[in-house]
DNA sequence: TTCCAGTGGGAAAGCGCATTCCCGTTGCAA
DNA sequence: TTGCAACGGGAATGCGCTTTCCCACTGGAA
C-alpha cells in the first residue's frame, strides 16, 4: 500500500481536490469550518501525509537547506551544524548534509546535488583554499554556486568567500575575524610571556590558517617581537600530533620556554598529546594555544588557551537567521599558557 | 531566470523529452551515440541541473535518508552521523538532518516530515524512553514509524525498539549489547578495585542509561560483590557535573576509595570536572569509567576508562549498509581507575 | 520480393499537488 | 423585485520528469 494521495482524502471527504488542499496545507483561501471539518477527518482516518516533493515541485520551494562541511563528526563542524539546524527549524526548514573533507571538488558535486534538489538554501562550513592543486575544483565550485545563485538559490559561507566566486546576489558570506583575534591573542600572549612563539599551523593556502597565522604574527609584531617560526601540517589532530613529535626533542634540549600557538583547538590538543608522553609538561616545559574554544574540550586539562568563536551563532547567521547577533569572538586565556609561579629559575 | 528544464534541453538538442531524459539521467534504454552525445551539449550549454523533486515524484523514490539524533552538537551523535552519511554516500543517497532533543514527540514530528518528503528510510538514533511523560509522544512516533513503514519505509533504530512499535517489516535494530559491556566493565573493574562502586545514572526509564545500570550490577554480583548505589541526574555532562558537585563532600570525608560508574563518557568528564576544583583527584581519591568511548575525549586526563563502542559502525549498520560488521564494543580499562601503587595507605 | 523480428525515437499519460480561472450562490442595496 | 459584489467550491492546467506504448524504419531470412 502505498501511502494515501490528497485526491483519496479529497474523495472521501465529498469534495474537490482543490478545496482539499485549500484545507489541510495552509492557502489563503480558507474553506468553510463544517466542510473543512469533513476533509480534516478524512484526512486523518487515511492517515494522509502530505508529498512534500510534489508540493516542492507545484510550488517550486523545496524547504530544504543544504549544510556543506568537511567533517559533520569534526566538533568544529557539528558545533556549526547545530547552529544551522537550529535556524532552520524556526524557519520551518529541514537541512540537508553534505561532508566533503575538504574538497572543493566534492563541495562542487554536494552543491550540485542540492541545485538539484532544489534547496532554498545553501550553508558551506569549512575553510577555503587555494592550494594548487585545489585551482580546478575552485573553479568549478563557484561556477556551480553562481548558477544556483542564478537560479534564485542563496548561499551563506562560513569565514572567507569561495575562492573565484563573483556572484554578489543571493550570495552573503559570515565573516570570522580570525586574524584580529590572532592578533589580540597574540597580543596577550607576549604580555606574559617572553621567550619565543611558535606557530604550527595548517598547510599553506588554507585560507583559516593563514588568516590565523598572519594575525598573530601581526600581534606578535606589534608587541615589538620577533616573528614566529612557523611549522606546517596537517589542519586536525592528527597534524598536531606529529607537529608534536617532531618538537619534543627541540623542547626538551633548550633552556628557554616556547609558547606555541597551534591554529586550531584540535591540533593543539594533538601537540600535548604527543608531548606529554616525552615528558614534556604544559605550561611547566612549553605553553600553548589553541583557537575555536570547542566545547567538548574545555574540560581538558591544563585547560586550553584559546579564541572563543560562536560557533552556533556562525551557523545561524550563516542560515541567514536575521536575529542573531553579529560574529564577535574573545581571548580566552587559561591554564596552559600561565607562567608557573616557579618558572625559570 | 529559473533552472533550465529537461524539455528546454530537448528543444535545444532536436529531440523528444523521452531521448533527453534517457540520455542524461541513466535509462535502460541507450539512445544512439550521435544523437547522446547532442543532448549532452545542449544540457551542457544551458547548465541544465535535473529536478530532483520532479524525478522522485515521477520514480517515486527520493534518495533521501532521514536521520534523527537528540543533538547534532553532542559527540555521540555526530559519531553516528558520520558512519549514517558515509552509508548514504555509498548508496547515492542524502541525507537529511533532524534534531529533538529527545523527546518522543519531537521525533514523531521529524519522522512524520521525513514519510512526507518520502525518504527511503529513516535511521533513529538516541536512547527510546518508557518515562511517564514519553507514553504519548511514544505511542504517536510508533504510530507514526508504524504507517511509514506500511508505506514502504524502512527504518533503522539504534539501540532498542521504539518503544510499542509493532511492526516488524522494513524495521529492523542495531542492537548494542549494553548490558552485556556493562557487566563485562564491572567485573574487570572488580578485579582490581576492592571498595565500593557507585553508579551514575541517567534518568530511570532511559533504556541505554538503564541497560548499562542493570549490567553492572550484574557484573558486580557475578563477582560477587554487592550492588551499586545509583545516583539519577541529567544523561549529559551537566548531569554528570551536578552529581559530583553533590559527591565531593562525601568522598573527601570517607576513607575508602569509590569507584564511580557513570553511564557515558560525558556524564564521567562532567563528574571529574566537579570534583577537580574541590580537590578531589582522579584516580588518587576515586576511580572514575564511562562508557562510548567518544573519541574526542580520548586525549582527556586521566585517560577515561570506558566501554568502546564502534558508532561509526553503528551508524552505517542503521542505514543499511551490509557490509559493515556487526556492533562488538571491548572494554578499555585505562588511567582513570588505575589504582595507584602508593594508594590506600 | 515479401515478411517479420528487432531497433530506436516520439507522443502521451501520469506522479501528487498548488493554483488560476470560472461559475453558481448568497446577501444586500437600490 | 432586480442587480451586483462578494464569497466559496470545482474543473482544469501545469510544475519537471519517467515510462509505457506506439510507430516508422531497418536488415536478414524465406
Amino acid at each position: 500500500m502505498a501511502a494515501s494521495t490528497l485526491s483519496e482524502v479529497a474523495r472521501l471527504a465529498g469534495v474537490s481536490l482543490a478545496t482539499a488542499s485549500r484545507v489541510l496545507n495552509g492557502s489563503s483561501r480558507k474553506p468553510a469550518e463544517d466542510i473543512a471539518e469533513r476533509v480534516r477527518e478524512a484526512a486523518d482516518k487515511l492517515g494522509y501525509v502530505p508529498n512534500a516533493q510534489a508540493q516542492a515541485l507545484a510550488k517550486s520551494s523545496s524547504g530544504l537547506i543544504g549544510l556543506v562541511v568537511h567533517d559533520i563528526a569534526d566538533p568544529y563542524f557539528s558545533a556549526i551544524a547545530r547552529g544551522v539546524q537550529e535556524a532552520a527549524r524556526q524557519q520551518n526548514r529541514m537541512v540537508l548534509l553534505a561532508t566533503t573533507s575538504g574538497a572543493p571538488s566534492d563541495e562542487k558535486e554536494a552543491v550540485a546535488a542540492f541545485a538539484a534538489r532544489r534547496a532554498d538554501s545553501i550553508v558551506i562550513a569549512g575553510s577555503r583554499s587555494v592550494r594548487a592543486e585545489d585551482k580546478q575544483g575552485n573553479t568549478e565550485l563557484a561556477a556551480e554556486l553562481d548558477r544556483y545563485c542564478r537560479n534564485g538559490g542563496h548561499v551563506g559561507v562560513v569565514g572567507h568567500p569561495v575562492v573565484g566566486a563573483s556572484t554578489t546576489e543571493g550570495y552573503h558570506v559570515v565573516k570570522v575575524p580570525n586574524e584580529e583575534l590572532a592578533a589580540g591573542l597574540a597580543a596577550e600572549l607576549a604580555a606574559t610571556h617572553d621567550g619565543a612563539f611558535l606557530i604550527i599551523a595548517g598547510p599553506e593556502g588554507l585560507y583559516t590558517s593563514d588568516d590565523r597565522v598572519r594575525g598573530f604574527q601581526r600581534g606578535l609584531a606589534d608587541a615589538g617581537r620577533p616573528a614566529a617560526e612557523v611549522i606546517r601540517t596537517g589542519f586536525n589532530r592528527a597534524g598536531g600530533y606529529e607537529a608534536g613529535q617532531a618538537l619534543a626533542e627541540r623542547i626538551k634540549s633548550s633552556t628557554e620556554r616556547l609558547c606555541i600557538f597551534a591554529v586550531n583547538d584540535v591540533m593543539a590538543i594533538g601537540v600535548t598529546a604527543a608531548l606529554r608522553p616525552e615528558g614534556v609538561w604544559i605550561p611547566r616545559d612549553a605553553t600553548i594555544a589553541g583557537f575555536d574554544d570547542i566545547e567538548t574540550l574545555r574540560d581538558f586539562r591544563p585547560a586550553l588557551s584559546t579564541v572563543h568563536l560562536p560557533l552556533e551563532d556562525i551557523g545561524r547567521l550563516a542560515a541567514g537567521d536575521p536575529d542573531t547577533p553579529p560574529v564577535s569572538g574573545a581571548v580566552k586565556l587559561r591554564r596552559s599558557t600561565e607562567t608557573p609561579v616557579e618558572s625559570q629559575v
